[in-house]
DNA sequence: GTCTATATTTCGATAGAC
DNA sequence: GTCTATCGAAATATAGAC
């Protein structure tokens, strides 16, 4: 898919050519679906891309039932189970030709879909007296950012999945460092 | 800085003519210094940047005393000063043309560069008896892709400013969410 | 709708004057 | 050392056949 593409090698790295090698079709060929082409090509695939990720963070909190601790992990899962998102880096810094009206639209669009879900669980572990007042939204953005941060761990460099990282990741964000 | 351009925009983000720009030469005369052109030159300034975090982190540390959370408050200061670095993502994502093997060692420098400092006032603390049984390494990697996310905030869109903000996560951080 | 062909632009790199 | 000039390759985009 395109997203991946373009996640994993920034708007600049990618070409018309190799996604429409992917699809199966000719470079020229794209300006059918795409009249106004690679620019809008990216910002539509950003959407859907953001789209997908409220989707498949609501179902998979959806399914990890009420624990807030296999929320986050199902919220992990998800989350390593797509390509990095980068989530703001590529809409500011890698398109410098895009509209900045339609930047900070897609800023937002980004923020609604991957953060408030998971500011909202975090709202309701508060309202049920399980974690500290907080402030949900900055929390919610760490964890993004740490579980995010995940996908540029090589595989070969440590002796723990992905997954496991995560997992270790959020108990300390649960349990803090400190001792007491 | 060159390093500016190459970690906001990435590597197939820049152009040789921006880097000329802004040293305010041309573009060919890059050639002087850099025989090989752009893959040398980016690399090198990898190598420039991650030397410079070194010292930078440990400058911090030491001017931060021992206590781990002003430790860690300027190891976040010095992160926020600093153009984000994007430690992994560029190397492997965008040089697509990179030797593998000079990919490597670039992707081991920048790790012991960046996280090792921090893992080690981490394990100072462990070894005094401040902080619970953690990977040090996870947590320190935990640490930097929080703080390194903070440059993807814009600032006109929340409340707090970087550094209050990398304060905030820095105390759930060490406090832990839970509440006990 | 998808293709071939090609125009246009941009970029990395080289040659050579000063 | 830095410049101008330019080449060749690659990328975006357009035109028009089928």
């Amino acid at each position: 898919m395109a997203d991946d593409l373009f996640s994993k090698k920034g708007y600049a790295g990618v070409t018309l050519r190799e996604i429409a090698d992917e699809v199966g079709m000719r470079q020229a060929s794209l300006y059918y679906y795409v009249p106004k082409g690679k620019e809008q090509l990216f910002i539509e695939v950003m959407k859907r891309t953001y789209a997908r990720h409220r989707e498949g963070l609501e179902r998979a909190i959806g399914e990890a039932g009420s624990d807030l601790t296999q929320r986050l992990q199902a919220i992990a899962a998800w989350l390593l189970s797509q390509p990095p998102v980068d989530y703001i880096r590529v809409i500011f810094s890698d398109v410098s030709t895009l509209d900045p009206q339609q930047a900070e639209w897609l800023v937002y669009y980004a923020n609604s879909s991957l953060v408030e879900p998971i500011q909202t669980i975090i709202e309701d572990a508060k309202r049920a007296g399980i974690v500290t007042s907080l402030d949900a939204e900055v929390a919610a953005n760490g964890l993004i950012m740490m579980l995010e941060g995940l996908h540029n761990v090589p595989s070969t460099y440590t002796k723990h999945s992905r997954l496991q990282l995560a997992d270790m990741l959020i108990d300390m964000v649960l349990n803090g460092w400190v001792k007491r």
